[in-house]
DNA sequence: CTGAGATCCTGTCTGC
DNA sequence: TGCAGACAGGATCTCA
């Protein structure tokens, strides 16, 4: 489910939530999850406190003030992050984890189960971490960065784009909708960048990802941020889903399969 | 090394 | 209504 903006946005209300706050105790309820949860190791973070939330990609980092200490949440697909009061928790189908605080309980529920809780010590070293890419948001990522990175790429600029060794937080929708912004083709071939190209597709990505986290980020189907409410990018979407091409009315949008993901595009703004 | 395709899992929607 | 099949904000793994 959630990109780079969905998961910013989830952050800052964990973030606002879980700071300097103390876990009193830790329920695995179903460990079975895209890697599972190692309960052990979460039961050391009881009575630890929570020094800072950030976020690293599409995962939440939690750091805690025992000497590095550091729990990482990936939300996969359908992982949803709510928080109830101690009396009020009834607990749903697919909640995993519980995490009980003073006066609220933190719920990690995940329907597909494509979402993960990881505990490390060292992150530089953490194998889903180390080698990730830039952040699209900070300066470093600029046209000559993903000029630089394409030649001899033969895959998509759509994978490209979504490749989180490349630049890290692009799923699905933001990379169909840059790429539309950008009039390039999605199943382009990434080493067919030139540089004026290339700086149109990273002031793209920056321009929505940052449209989107101020907006809440995107719901499609069943997106909601921490507090139950959905994102409202949505409907400054332009192409994803879309029945018709926004500039040429009549033009029907395109959507193909690479590598398995839906591709919508139009035909006659975005070519190879 | 690359790239294509399968795979993890559940729920919902579409078409016959 | 039933049921098969497609599809969904992700990412890794296997195999050629």
């Amino acid at each position: 489910m959630p990109e780079l903006p969905e998961v910013e946005t989830i952050m800052s209300l964990v973030k606002r939530r879980l700071t300097n706050k103390k876990i009193i105790k830790t329920k695995v309820l179903n460990a079975k999850l895209r890697w599972p949860i190692e309960t052990r190791k979460l039961r050391n973070l009881e009575n630890e406190t929570i020094k800072s939330v950030s976020r690293r990609g599409k995962y939440i980092l939690l750091e805690f003030e025992i000497e590095k200490a550091i729990l990482i949440i990936h939300l996969g697909m359908t992982g949803v992050i709510s928080f109830t009061n101690q009396e009020e928790y009834k607990r749903h189908k697919h909640d995993h984890l519980l995490l009980f605080f003073d006066s609220f309980i933190f719920i990690f529920n995940d329907v597909r189960k494509f979402g993960s809780i990881h505990i490390t010590q060292d992150l530089s070293e953490m194998f889903l971490i180390k080698n990730l890419g830039i952040e699209p948001l900070s300066k470093k990522f600029d046209g000559k960065y993903l000029l630089q990175l394409s030649k001899n790429k033969s895959c998509s600029i759509k994978e490209f784009i979504m490749n989180q060794k490349i630049v890290v937080g692009i799923g699905n929708i933001y990379a169909t909708e840059a790429l539309f912004l950008s009039k390039i083709h999605p199943s382009m071939q990434a080493k067919r960048l030139n540089l004026s190209k290339s700086k149109s597709l990273v002031s793209n990505i920056k321009f929505i990802l940052q449209k989107a986290i101020k907006l809440g980020g995107t719901t499609i189907k069943d997106y909601v941020n921490a507090e139950g409410k959905p994102g409202y990018f949505t409907q400054e979407l332009n192409i994803y889903q879309k029945k018709n091409c926004p500039i040429h009315k009549n033009n029907a949008v395109r959507n193909i399969k690479i590598s398995g993901r839906s591709s919508f595009f139009c035909d006659i703004c975005q070519k190879k």
